[in-house]
DNA sequence: ATATAATGATACCATATTAGTATCATTTGT
DNA sequence: ACAAATGATACTAATATGGTATCATTATAT
């Protein structure tokens, strides 16, 4: 039952690295001295940052990323998107075609409170509330 | 971000099934024709669910299944235990030790109240409730 | 110009988790 | 004795997650 992934928790640890350095770039050979996270790995997790527009990449000698945006426009909720999809957590499924009873099914229903609030929570929290 | 896995979702619809059943047992090739779960895998489940003592089997010819107790003391955060492991979803890792930062960390701290809610809210869901 | 140090793009591999099968033993009613 | 049920247990398949490897491209410094 893992609502982040590492993915995504190692890419709000590197954002958070990136966004306390006001001014200047960050090399992935820093974040990786800094983090410890594997290399090539996080190299992909800033390549997708990079392609969805919330860190600006700089490419050749002396490159490096620095943030796209503000902090507080960081939300983890779309951070999650980006690393695991859309956000649901009460698909019941059938052989993996959608439940029939999913109309009305009670639990399903249940889940949907819990699921609202979850989605709800995680859209609230940004980079800046956890810098 | 998936919160019930299909062991627990297919128990929680047997169990359903089962526990409307007032009186009498209901076998394995029932909920088989009725549900369309693949036979050998829901096999598996009932075997659990009687292990940890939610069902009672009864072997032998014009055997099957009972509740062991009434649907309202069947919790669902009790079955995702039992087939997902603990009710954790915020665990910060670093590289498979928990993360040393952990006890400073604004965002597990935010995690952490999802998770209260979240846990709280799936021990209050029982089968009563949804049948 | 060229060497170097950075990221971009992509394909691949390893591991863990989840989902499902198969087989044989045991019990019970007829 | 036989048939119809569950118990125990080991195995396999599929998917998701976590991580590598390689080569291309770009920018800077000399
Ligand atoms: S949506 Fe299918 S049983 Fe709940
Ligand atoms: S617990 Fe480690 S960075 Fe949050």
């Amino acid at each position: 039952m893992k609502l982040i992934t590492r993915d995504t928790d190692y890419a709000i640890r590197a954002l958070c690295f990136i966004a306390r350095r006001q001014k200047g770039l960050t090399s992935v050979s820093e974040l990786v001295s800094v983090l410890g996270i594997p290399r090539p790995f996080l190299r992909k997790l800033l390549q997708t940052l990079n392609k969805k527009r919330l860190v600006k990449s700089y490419k050749g000698k002396g490159g490096g990323f620095r943030m796209a945006r503000l902090p507080r426009k960081i939300i983890i909720a779309d951070l999650m998107r980006i690393f695991q999809g859309p956000l649901k957590i009460s698909e019941h499924v059938f052989k993996n075609s959608p439940c029939p009873e999913r109309k009305v099914c009670k639990f399903k229903q249940k889940l949907d409170v819990i699921e609202r609030y979850v989605v709800g929570e995680l859209k609230r929290i940004n980079l800046e509330s956890i810098l």
